[in-house]
DNA sequence: TAGGACCGACTTTTT
DNA sequence: GTCGGTCCTA
C-alpha cells in the first residue's frame, strides 16, 4: 500500500505550510476573493458546519439532511483553504462502505486521488497505527487479525481446558460478553468479580485474561484489540501519542452515534492536543447499542470539549412532508432526545400508507403486486426496497418474488469472506504466509479429510505446549519421532512438506498462481469437485472469484490484510432489482419507495428486545422505525399481518404500537377488505393504547367478524391458487410443480426461462434453481418456470 | 475417525 | 420449519 500522502513531504517542511504545487496532493485553489463553488449550494446550517474549522464541533444531522455532503465539503474546505494537508486530517467512518463512498466523493470534489490518506474505519486506521508500533504492546508487526470463527475456536479450547460447560455457556455468548467489555475499554484488570456474574460459572474474567494471553502468544488480535492496543500504546508512550496528535490536526468522524467507549477514548486521546474534532451523528438513528454503541458519547462530547459548538442540520432534502411528519410522530415518543425536527421546503406528497393483511403470505403477495404496479408506472426496481426487522422475514418475500419473476437482491446475507470455502482457502494462505498461525493450521489440518481426528489434534496441542512452539512447528517435530501412528505420521509429514514447499514459492511465484496451486495440490479443489451437494459448484465459483480478487493486490500479505479488515464483497449487478434487507442494513440508504412489512407487536418492536432491555430497548426499536420511514423519498408503505408463522407454529399478532404512533393526519389507511376496517379509522391513531386499533375482532377477541374474515380469506386463497403458477407474460411452461418425480435439472444443465432467457443451472435446492442467466446474471427461480434449453422455442 | 440421528434454539451485525 | 451443534455408534 502506498503511503504517499500520509506523511509530510521529506523536506521536513512544517505541516502548516502549504504544499507546493508539485505535491501530488495539491488541490485546486479558487481565485482570490472568489467564493469557492462548493460552498455555494449549502444551506446556512450546512455552511456553518463546513466553515467551523477550529475547535470541537458536534453536528447533529438528521436523516437526509446532507450529512455526507457536509463532511466531504468540510474536508475539501480544509485542503483548499490550506489549513491542512491530507496527512493532517484523520477521517473516521464506521464501515468500509462508508469509507469508500467518502473517498469517492472527496476525490470528485478535490480532483485528487485519496490513496494513502488517513481515511478509513476505526479498525483499519487503528490497525495501521498498531502495525507501526506493534512491539510496544508485545506484538510483532505481522500480527494476524482474527475473525469471529477464530475467536470462537480459541475460546472453546480455553473453555475445554477449564472444564467450562459449553452447553450451559455457549462460546458465542461468552465471546460477546468479552467483546462488550472490550467495547467499553474494560480490560481484565479493570473488571471486578461481580461484573462476570455467574457467566462461565463466575470464571469469565479469568477466561478473558487467558484469552488475551493466548492472543499475544499467537501474535494475534481481535477487532476490539485493535482499538485497545492503540489506547494502551498512547497511554504508555507519550511520544507516540504526541506524534499522532501533531499529525492529525483535524479529525472528522462519521456516524458518531454508533461509536463505543473504546472508540471514543481513542478519538479523545488523538484530539486532545489540537481539539479540532468534528463529529457528525444523529441520536435518533442510534440502533446499535446491542453491539456496544453508546449514544451517551454524544452527550459526553460537550463535557469533554466544553467549548464545543453544536450545529443542527434539520432541513431534509429526501422525503415528502408527510413522510417526515410521520417519522417525527413516532420518534417524538422517545424520551431524552437531543431534539431535532426535520422539515422540508417541498409541500405535499403522498401520505404514509398503512395496510393490514390477513397473514404474512398475503402481505408478501400484496407487496409483490404493488411493486409490479409501480414498475408499470415507470418506477425503477432499483428504487424500491422492502425493509424488515429480522433476516428471516425476507424469505416470504423471496418466495413471492421468485414466483412473480421479480428481480430482487437480498442485502446482508452471508458475506463472501464468511463462506466456508473462502475461509478454508484463506486458512491455507494464512498458514503459508504465517507459519505460526495455529488457528489457520487447525482449520485446514483435516480439510480435506486426511484422517486426522480430535485425538491426534489433542496430541499435537500437548506437544506444542510442552515444547513452547506453534502447532505447525510441533507437528513438524512430531513427524520426526515415532510418537504418531504410521499413517497419521506420513499424512502429516506430507502436509508439512507441502506447506514448506508453498512457502518457498512465495517470493518466486505470483501470489494468484501460488494460491491456485495451493488449492489444487492440497486436494481442496478436488474435495469440492467430488462433492455431490448442490452448493458445490457455487463454492468452486467462489474460489475462482477469490483468486481473481487477489489479483488486485500486490502480494499475499497485502491481500490477507485487506481480507482481515474489509470483510465485505463488492456488489455488482447490472440489472435493476428490488432490495430486500433489514432495517439495520438500510441505515444510510434511500429509496423512492419503501415497504415496511411486519409492523406487529412482538416482531417489531421485537419482543426479545422489550424483555431484555425494557424501555431503552423499546426506544431503540422506535429509532429503527424512524430509520425505516426516513429511508423513503416519495412513498412509504407500512403493513402488518394478523397471522404469521413464527418458529414453525402459527401465531396471531396485533398491529405494532408504532402503527398507532403514526399521526393520523399524515397516514392513509388502506386495509384489505374486512381487515381492520372501522376499528382502525375510528379510534386507532393517536389514541394511545395499542390494540385499540387492531383487526376488528379477529385478533383481539375472536369475534364474529374475525371468523367471517377467516373463511372469506381462505376462500379467496383457494380461488387464487390455480393462478399461482402463472408465468408473467401469460405463457406457461409449467410442468406440474413439486410433484414431478425426476428432476431433469442438475448443476450445469442449460435451461430456458420465459422472462430471463437462456442460462445455466448453478445450484439446485429442492424445487428452486439457482441459474446463471446469459443476459441477466444469477437468479433463483422455481424449477417449474424453466424448461431444458433444447425444448425451448 | 466419520457419518447419521437427535435436540434445541430462533433479532439486529460491523470490523 | 430449519439449521447448526453435539452425541453416539459403526
Amino acid at each position: 500500500m502506498t503511503d504517499l500522502f500520509s506523511d509530510p513531504p521529506p523536506t521536513g517542511r512544517p505541516a502548516s505550510t502549504a504544499p507546493s504545487a508539485t505535491t501530488p496532493a495539491s488541490v485546486p485553489v479558487p481565485a482570490a476573493g472568489a467564493e469557492p463553488a462548493y460552498l455555494a449550494g449549502l444551506n446556512p446550517a450546512q455552511r456553518e458546519a463546513v466553515e467551523a474549522l477550529d475547535g470541537p464541533v458536534l453536528v447533529l444531522a438528521g436523516a437526509g439532511t446532507g450529512k455526507t455532503r457536509v463532511l466531504t465539503t468540510r474536508l475539501a474546505h480544509l485542503l483548499v483553504t490550506r489549513r491542512a494537508g491530507p496527512w493532517n486530517i484523520l477521517t473516521v467512518t464506521f464501515t468500509n462502505k462508508a469509507a469508500r463512498e467518502m473517498r469517492e466523493r472527496v476525490e470528485a470534489l478535490v480532483g485528487v486521488p485519496t490513496e494513502g490518506w488517513w481515511m478509513g474505519t476505526f479498525h483499519a486506521l487503528a490497525a495501521r497505527i498498531l502495525r507501526r508500533h506493534a512491539e510496544l504492546v508485545g506484538l510483532k508487526p505481522s500480527f494476524t487479525i482474527l475473525d469471529t470463527d477464530d475467536q470462537i475456536r480459541l475460546l472453546k479450547q480455553l473453555m475445554e481446558a477449564e472444564n467450562i460447560d459449553s452447553k450451559k455457556w455457549p462460546a458465542r455468548v461468552l465471546l460477546s460478553a468479552i467483546e462488550r467489555w472490550k467495547d467499553k475499554a474494560l480490560t481484565p484488570d479493570r473488571l471486578k468479580r461481580e461484573d462476570a456474574g455467574d457467566m462461565a460459572g463466575g470464571r469469565l474474567i479469568d477466561l478473558y485474561r487467558q484469552y488475551q494471553d493466548r492472543l499475544l502468544s499467537l501474535n494475534a488480535c481481535d477487532f476490539g484489540d485493535l482499538l485497545l492496543h492503540n489506547i494502551a500504546l498512547f497511554q504508555k508512550h507519550n511520544d507516540v501519542l504526541r506524534e499522532y496528535q501533531d499529525r492529525f490536526r483535524y479529525i472528522l468522524v462519521d456516524e458518531y452515534q454508533d461509536t463505543n467507549v473504546a472508540q471514543y477514548l481513542w478519538l479523545r486521546l488523538l484530539a486532545q492536543a489540537h481539539r479540532n474534532i468534528c463529529c457528525v451523528g444523529d441520536d435518533d438513528q442510534s440502533v446499535y447499542s446491542w453491539r456496544g454503541a453508546e449514544v451517551a458519547n454524544i452527550l459526553r462530547f460537550d463535557q469533554d470539549f466544553t467549548e464545543a459548538r453544536v450545529i443542527r442540520l434539520e432541513q431534509n432534502y429526501r422525503s415528502t412532508a408527510h413522510i417526515l411528519a410521520a417519522a417525527h410522530g413516532i420518534i417524538a415518543n422517545n424520551q431524552g432526545r437531543l431534539g431535532k425536527q426535520l422539515w422540508t421546503e417541498v409541500d405535499g406528497g403522498e401520505k404514509v400508507r398503512v395496510r393490514g393483511l390477513w397473514d404474512a403470505e398475503e402481505e408478501a403477495r400484496w407487496v409483490g403486486d404493488e411493486i409490479e404496479a409501480l414498475q408499470r408506472k415507470g418506477l425503477s426496481l432499483g428504487q424500491m426496497a422492502v425493509l424488515v426487522r429480522a433476516g428471516f422475514q425476507t424469505r416470504e418475500f423471496e418466495e413471492r418474488f421468485i414466483t412473480l419473476g421479480l428481480p430482487y437482491r437480498v442485502i446482508g446475507g452471508p458475506r463472501f469472506y464468511e463462506r466456508q470455502e473462502i475461509r478454508d482457502a484463506l486458512a491455507y494462505l494464512r498458514i503459508v504466509a504465517q507459519p505460526d498461525d495455529d488457528l489457520a493450521f487447525e482449520r485446514i489440518i483435516n480439510v480435506p479429510k486426511r484422517g486426522i481426528g480430535d485425538a491426534t489434534l489433542r496430541q499435537l496441542y500437548v506437544a506444542a505446549r510442552t515444547l513452547g512452539v506453534s502447532l505447525a512447528e510441533a507437528t513438524w517435530r512430531l513427524t520426526e519421532t515415532d510418537e504418531l501412528r504410521g499413517k497419521v505420521r506420513s499424512t502429516l509429514r506430507a502436509l508439512m512438506e507441502d506447506i514448506a514447499r508453498w512457502r518457498g514459492q512465495i517470493d518466486r511465484t505470483p501470489h494468484t498462481d501460488l494460491a491456485q496451486s495451493i488449492l489444487d495440490e492440497s486436494g481442496y479443489t478436488r474435495m469440492w469437485q467430488q462433492d455431490k451437494s448442490p452448493e458445490a459448484p457455487g463454492r468452486l465459483e467462489n474460489l475462482k472469484e477469490l483468486i481473481n480478487a487477489m489479483g488486485e493486490f500486490e502480494n499475499l500479505t497485502g491481500f490477507l490484510e485487506h481480507v482481515a479488515l474489509v470483510m465485505d464483497n463488492a456488489e455488482a449487478s447490472g440489472v435493476e432489482q428490488v432490495s430486500l434487507m433489514t432495517l439495520h442494513g438500510a441505515k444510510g440508504l434511500e429509496f423512492d419507495v419503501v415497504f415496511l412489512p411486519g409492523w406487529e407487536e412482538g416482531l417489531f418492536p421485537s419482543q426479545r428486545t422489550l424483555d431484555e432491555n425494557g424501555i431503552a430497548g423499546l426506544e431503540e426499536e422506535r429509532r429503527l422505525a424512524y430509520v425505516g420511514i426516513t429511508r423513503g423519498r416519495i412513498r412509504v408503505h407500512v403493513s402488518h399481518a394478523a397471522n404469521r408463522r413464527i418458529h414453525g407454529s402459527w401465531a396471531t399478532s396485533l398491529p405494532s404500537r408504532f402503527v398507532d404512533e403514526l399521526p393520523a393526519e399524515h397516514v392513509e389507511v388502506e386495509n384489505a377488505p374486512g381487515i381492520g376496517g372501522a376499528g382502525f379509522g375510528a379510534g386507532g391513531f393517536g389514541s394511545g393504547g395499542f390494540g385499540s386499533g387492531g383487526f376488528g375482532g379477529a385478533a383481539a377477541g375472536g369475534g364474529w367478524s374475525g371468523f367471517g374474515d377467516r373463511f372469506n380469506r381462505m376462500g379467496r386463497q383457494a380461488a387464487q391458487a390455480p393462478a399461482r403458477g402463472r408465468v408473467i407474460e401469460g405463457t406457461a411452461y409449467q410442468v406440474s410443480p413439486r410433484s414431478r418425480p425426476d428432476r431433469p435439472f442438475n448443476p450445469g444443465s442449460r435451461v430456458f426461462h420465459q422472462k430471463f432467457g437462456y442460462g445455466t443451472v448453478v445450484a439446485v435446492e429442492n424445487d428452486k434453481l439457482e441459474i446463471k442467466f446469459d443476459a441477466t446474471g444469477v437468479k433463483k427461480v422455481m424449477d417449474s418456470f424453466v424448461v431444458p434449453a433444447e425444448q425451448a422455442g
